[in-house]
DNA sequence: GTAATCCCTATAGCGACTAGAGGTTCAAGA
DNA sequence: TCTTGAACCTCTAGTCGCTATAGGGATTAC
């Protein structure tokens, strides 16, 4: 019925080492302990790691999953918090994708402008690396 | 003809205390100082911190940049490994895109599973974060 | 000469873990 | 029941690329 931390740790990939770095944070509750002092987990804890974990592959950063646990223990409030969190989350994730875009292209650049068969004082690859100039624009 | 950091900084746009932590870390050499210890640069030394900055502004790691400045300083070996840089870089920056775009789908997805009038014992969003059962695949 | 601005070193903090040291407890087999 | 070895415990420090602060000294413009 319960779980050690390495238990819970298997059934969620979650390391055992980041799990107690999640009950420091406050993420995860304080679990009860064996008498010899080992944690021991129940069914809720499982639960609320794997929410934990899907957040954090989603690119939340822990100050917006610890507002979602907190949301989540009030079933009253209205979900207008939890929308305006996954709309930032999204928001975020498309403005890094428009960097990284740009990055690409000016990346694709550099890597075509040489043939690799010449010593680097002449490499245009290097020289790209040192003149922002030759770029399209801000990056 | 010298510049100070602040002049330095200035001219790059780099941060004065990022300046001297690329000194500490080898990027930049250590330059001449006048009797009152203030640093005093020169034009090979804006150079070299334009070239920095513009490294890292398309993303590359620091030891990448060590790299990169030790083959600037051996002009007679090949370019090889520079090209092997840059393409490193633009196969790190593809995958980060493909990754993200996954996690753009699955919070566009997410955030578009509520209306946004209801308590959050009911948000679809709420459950969708705990349940990565509902996304199309890994991420 | 003085005031404002710049510069110096050294240390600590950020986020989200990860690694290691040094010791204790648990669970399974003999 | 005893033993062994894996799993657990706490605590500290390290990762990366800066950034902030404290407590001073130097330079420069007026």
């Amino acid at each position: 019925m319960d779980f050690s931390i390495g238990d819970l740790s298997k059934a969620t990939g979650v390391k055992v080492p980041t799990i107690r770095y999640y009950e420091k944070e406050g993420l995860l509750e304080e679990p009860i302990r064996t008498e010899g002092n080992q944690r021991r987990y129940r069914k809720s804890d499982l639960d609320r790691l794997r929410f934990l974990r899907h957040c954090r592959d989603l690119g939340l950063a822990m100050p917006a999953i610890r507002e979602l646990i907190d949301l989540s223990l009030h079933p009253d409030k209205p979900c207008k918090d939890v929308d305006r969190i996954a709309a930032e989350q999204l928001q975020a994730v498309r403005d890094r994708i428009k960097h990284l875009k740009i990055l690409e292209k000016e990346l694709a650049r550099i890597a075509a402008s040489c043939d690799g068969g010449h010593p680097v004082t002449e490499c245009n690859v290097l020289k790209a690396f040192a003149d922002h100039g030759q770029c399209e624009g801000e990056h």
